[in-house]
DNA sequence: AGCACGCCGACT
DNA sequence: GTCGGCGTGCTC
């Protein structure tokens, strides 16, 4: 008798394991591991959707078994690979398998697998060369790589980076392996797509996104599944399968987007690392300005590097602090006035980034949550965490009225708007976007992430909020700044001017020579000696209410190894924050499982669909 | 999650 | 005596 192991996509703590359930004979044939089946569960017997997640001989429970009622289709709904990675992260991350099973497999199409092709997709006769190649060279000799991107800024729309990409995706496919690239948003998705079209690899390339129809994305399952080819897409792509996998490839990687908000809080990198030696593969992670957790792993020796050459652009720090200084205007002016087209890269959208009392100089803040409020977009004063629109109140000092802590982008377009008539002012940011533009003496203000492409790059690029970006307490404020300022400069001419607004010191000196590399590997190095991610990994959890976390708290306290794990003072009450060694990470993620598991079931405060504890293994946001 | 089981107070 | 409140625990 064939035993099922079944496992569903739940994610609650008391389902995560695998039901043992009897294969019929009639369908011993047609089940394969991966399978989505119909089983009976629960008290009331219903019907439910599960995954084999193992075939077996012999069951480990005891008692008697229920027989699968149907397999849901004759394509596996995951492979092998996949079912393996999805267990790995949730061990990692201290989550559950059932969380992750619903993003690595789609929704079942039946008019799809009704006309699904599985012939050989005809070998596609390309010669996609003309330029460096430098990443695919390299991975001939390389498992692990690093590249930094150079900046070539007159081809914003299919720049280098995405043609070294294609480049090293042909070279996998010509020795019959598949590549699987991930990409943080769908501006650099459209650029790789470009790059793409250009090489004509459309017919081999499987793209996983939210944006298309789920017959599209069906369909683009189940040719990654069975086709060796390129699948690429944004961070949920890192779960999809790839038939015979030979590379992977990350833009960007310290790009916010690539973490996941939700349980378990995972990011693409570290997904893909597990996926690389699970699989066996070679992986390249390439930007402009590296992460911090890549020079970690360039320190370690388990990625190889190359640097860019330094950009020819011309640099200019401007030692004010104010975004409009006589300088940076007067460089404006000219450009506008010469027909240049020019960026200003602002750190926020909206009107003000926060109100200050006029009369004690006091940040304004929310009176249910005390976050600071703003002016959004529509130019409401809203509170940035609720998202409440909250009337100003008489501040304690008895001043009523406020004045903005700093610009937003809005208000920096209306700004400019008055000061230069002479051209044409855009603004593009996260709510009202704009991907490409087109003319003479534009100017455009964007927030980071935001800025569009322009043919032939941009003349002059101002980063207005490069101080107050830096400066900012939280611990990856300088990484993830550079990156946003390299990302920009990357959209200008390579001769274009670059102004950096009120950068000081060594910051300064590294930004006048665009020595990212070296700008992050000092922040690195420091971050060494204090301890601090990456050098260490930092997990939070947080919980409802104070009990819970005061008997996990107590409870940890007994169970960790003290040379491995430590707890981290920080501000909040509802919040427990360790740091702990990488080679200590299983078994801390472990111990939280089943520990936050037991005192879940017990805790007297449960609401329904709402988790006692939130278990985040790698919190950057903390500290 | 759902659903049943069970232990307690309130009621015809 | 028994009806129904929801806290507790299990589901192959």
């Amino acid at each position: 008798m064939l035993i099922a192991k079944v496992r569903f996509a739940s994610p609650l703590p008391q389902l995560d394991k695998e039901f043992d359930y009897e294969v019929p004979s009639e369908l011993e044939d047609v089940v394969q591991v991966g399978s989505s089946v119909e089983v009976a569960f629960g008290k009331g017997g219903k019907s439910k959707v599960g995954y084999i997640w193992a075939l077996e001989a012999q069951s480990t429970h005891r008692g008697n078994l229920l027989p699968l009622l149907n397999i849901i289709s004759n394509f596996p709904a995951l492979s092998v690979q996949q079912m393996a990675l999805i267990e790995a992260v949730s061990d990692r991350q201290a989550g559950t398998a059932g969380e992750l099973i619903g993003g690595a497999t789609p929704k079942r199409h039946v008019r799809v697998e009704r006309n699904f092709d599985e012939s050989p997709i005809p070998i596609p006769n390309v010669d996609f060369s003309g330029y460096e190649a430098r990443l695919a060279r390299e991975l001939v000799t390389q498992n692990g790589f690093y590249m930094q991107a150079t900046m070539e800024g007159d081809d914003n729309e299919c720049p280098n980076w995405a043609k070294e990409f294609v480049q090293a995706a042909l070279s996998q496919y010509q020795l019959g392996k598949s590549t699987l690239v991930v990409l943080p948003d769908f501006s650099d998705l459209a650029r790789f797509e470009t790059a793409l079209e250009l090489a004509e690899l459309k017919a081999i390339s499987f793209r996983h996104s939210s944006a298309d129809t789920g017959s599209t994305r069906y369909l683009n399952f189940l040719m990654s599944m069975t086709h060796v080819g390129i699948t690429y897409g944004l961070r949920g792509a890192s779960f999809s399968p790839s038939k015979n996998l030979g590379l992977i490839l990350v833009w960007d990687d310290g790009d916010d987007s690539h973490t996941e908000q939700a349980s378990p809080y995972w990011t693409s990198r570290e997904v893909l690392l597990q996926r690389q030696s699970l699989e066996n593969v070679k992986m390249a992670i390439s930007s402009y300005s590296p992460s911090s957790e890549v020079l970690r792993l360039i320190q370690i020796q388990y990625f190889g590097y190359s640097q860019a050459e330094t950009p020819t652009r011309k640099s200019t720090i401007t030692a004010l602090g104010d975004r409009l200084d006589s300088e940076s205007f007067a460089a404006i002016s000219n450009a506008i006035a010469s027909g240049k087209n020019v960026l200003v890269q602002i750190a926020n959208n909206g009107w003000a980034s926060g109100l200050v009392c006029v009369g004690c100089r006091e940040l304004r803040t929310c009176p249910s949550c005390s976050t600071s409020i703003w002016i959004d977009p529509e130019g409401k004063t809203r509170c940035r965490s609720c998202k409440i629109v909250t009337a100003l109140s008489v501040c304690a000092c008895g001043k009523s009225s406020t004045r903005p802590s700093r610009l937003g982008s809005s208000a920096m377009e209306q700004q400019l708007r008055r000061a230069f008539s002479g051209g044409t002012i855009l603004l593009s940011d996260g709510t009202n976007r704009l991907t490409k533009v087109s003319g003479k003496s534009l100017l455009v203000v964007a927030t980071p992430g935001a800025e569009p492409a322009i043919e032939g790059g941009f003349d002059l690029v101002l980063l207005a909020d490069a101080s107050r970006m830096a400066c900012s307490p939280r611990l990856r404020a300088l990484e993830q700044s550079l990156g946003k300022w390299a990302n920009a400069i990357a959209l200008s001419k390579s001769d274009a001017t670059i102004i950096c607004v009120g950068l000081k010191g060594a910051l300064a000196e590294r930004m006048s020579r665009f020595d990212f590399f070296g700008a992050v590997s000092e922040d690195l190095a420091e971050r060494v000696e204090l301890a601090l991610p990456p050098a260490t990994r930092v997990c939070s959890i947080t919980c409802a209410n104070k009990t819970d976390l005061m008997i996990l708290e107590s409870d940890l306290k007994e169970a960790i190894d003290e040379d491995q794990a430590k707890f981290l003072n920080v501000e909040g009450e509802l919040t427990l924050v360790m740091d702990y060694k990488y080679s200590y990470g299983l078994h801390l993620a472990n111990l939280l499982i089943t520990r936050t598991a037991i005192i879940s079931q017990k805790s007297k405060s449960k609401k329904p669909g709402e988790r006692v504890f939130r278990v985040n293994m790698d919190d950057s946001q903390v500290i």
